[in-house]
DNA sequence: TGTTCATATGAGTATATTATCATATGTTCA
DNA sequence: TGAACATATGATAATATACTCATATGAACA
């Protein structure tokens, strides 16, 4: 079925999934749906960062990302630690980098 | 590196990603990020379907429906064929599935 | 050709979203 | 403790989005 997924999993994950969760979906691919946010992420594959960092990878004013991360992070695709004065922010796993490849793939057809 | 996809493929996706596609890759998003348009996609996992029955499974009026339609079409997420009256709309290919999955894989946690 | 069925489209409205500005919170260190 | 730095947050304004309504387009068939 799929090049890149085990056909068990896949046909498992795609069965009798509700309109609730249907939803939820349309709400997760929103948080992707935002080319500031989609930044963030791709900036967080070099490694964990903090907000200044970010700000200057992005040229973008801090209020602007902090909004951003939030959504990020309410969304559970980013997680933040801080040190001293800083707080630095990570992708919180790998779906993150597998989805954005998802969407890669199509778009480079 | 991801549980999913090959890892040369992968890496190769995600490495030296410019500004512009990222741009690209939020707009596909987007398109994902509507519980209407995710729905309609999600309904097309069924097969090729006319936009009365979409309407029908969707409980949604036509113009709301055909609104939609025309977004996932511009994407070339759907594609659609006439017969007769009716005009068919079908999953252009199985990334729609593939990225519907792996979405529900990270919500699943 | 005119009527009916199926779908598309444009305008308008209501809502959601994002960036900015001003300011608050929290940490460090003198 | 107070000044400086780092980040978060609330309000506002500008823009984008999705649905509805009315109507247009297109196919089939009598």
């Amino acid at each position: 079925m799929s090049e890149f997924m085990d056909e068990q999993k896949f046909n498992h994950l795609i069965q009798n999934v509700s309109e609730d969760e249907l939803c939820d979906l349309a709400e997760l691919f929103k948080v992707f749906g935002d080319s500031t946010r989609i930044k963030i992420l791709y900036d967080l594959f070099q490694g964990a960062k903090n907000v200044t960092e970010i700000c200057e990878d992005l040229e973008m004013n801090q209020s602007a990302i902090s909004h951003q991360l939030k959504i990020l992070k309410t969304s559970k695709l980013i997680s933040s630690r801080r040190e001293g004065k800083a707080i630095y922010y990570m992708l919180a796993d790998d779906h993150v980098k597998t989805i954005i490849a998802m969407g890669k793939d199509h778009i480079e057809e």
